[in-house]
DNA sequence: TCGATTTCGGAGTCTTTTATCTTATTTGGC
DNA sequence: GCCAAATAAGATAAAAGACTCCGAAATCGA
């Protein structure tokens, strides 16, 4: 598996939370709800994501959470080494005890530029493109339910490009 | 942890045997006291590369596993899908619960030729390739052991390429 | 044949990850 | 002040992965 339950779960999060930044607290129960994600652990991983400024938190009536950053700057890696840490980008293939730059196994020289590539393409993939794609309904944020169903009564805010 | 331990195991394992590639069978006591893998845990995953037809096994004394084919002919793709399946080449990065084809994820577009590459790679890389860098002690198996400690008598036995 | 050696195969244990439950603490509105 | 709504935090439980144990079966040599 190469990302963690938590951090798919906390990029999921977050695509719905931007989906409605509107400036108010999405509550985590809803988001919960809405995607299907175990609320106990959300609360938990959106909790680091908070201590990592990427969000900000709201208690009693009306609140929940939102974006701090500017969703065109948060990277998906950011996300994720928020989360998971650098293990996706630092880990080896065949994780030799006492492997290393001084040390390459095997497949290191083989390896090692895959794992940068997807490095690479994950720090320049802004959490807004995710979004957009969302939005657009190009793609979808859980099996079976359409953005529209996130917030019926707005439906795409956006100009609608096409159609 | 893009390969189960499984895998890793079982990979570190045929180069091992591959490098005591003469005809002889290699107890599975060696391989786990050389190469620092619990005994019983890697009974059981050489016992999986023998129904796949990677090795054979001989019981009793003077038994133990040898390679059934020409470790040019083994990818490590080969390896790795008979331990732990496509999982590596088909899971997605966000594993959303009805995802495929037809309903792409947002990031689908993005990771799939990574995935690609990634298998791709290990489907071009033969066991015999990492054999040979190990003789040569370009790599290391372990941590701290050179080629010569696992057959001290023997040092080289193809033509020495360089020195 | 007998005993030692080695793989085979099932069941069980330990550890990490994932998920749940329960009890605080904060916030806003009346 | 009081109640309801929401997050914070700690303890607990379930599931999966990694590893161990034990008895059985095969093989070889004396
Ligand atoms: S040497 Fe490279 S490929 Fe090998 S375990 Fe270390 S990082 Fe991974
Ligand atoms: S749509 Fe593609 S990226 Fe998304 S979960 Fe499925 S395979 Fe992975």
């Amino acid at each position: 598996m190469y990302l963690t339950q938590k951090s798919i779960y906390a990029i999921q999060a977050l695509i719905f939370i931007a989906l409605n930044n509107s400036g108010e607290f999405v509550p985590i129960r809803e988001i919960s709800n809405k995607l299907n994600i175990p609320f106990h652990f959300l609360t938990k991983i959106l909790q680091v994501l908070s201590k990592q400024q990427i969000i900000e938190t709201c208690r009693g009536p009306s609140g929940g959470v939102r974006l701090r950053q500017d969703p065109n700057q948060i990277s998906i890696e950011q996300i994720i080494l928020s989360i998971d840490g650098d293990r996706l980008f630092s880990e080896c293939i065949l994780k030799l005890p006492d492997c290393g730059n001084s040390k390459p196994c095997p497949l290191h020289d083989l390896f090692a530029p895959i794992r940068e590539e997807l490095q690479k393409m994950l720090s320049n993939t802004m959490l807004a493109l995710l979004v957009k794609m969302v939005r657009d309904n190009q793609v979808k944020l859980t099996s079976v339910t359409q953005v529209q169903d996130f917030f019926p009564g707005q439906k795409q805010t956006k100009k609608p490009d096409h159609s």
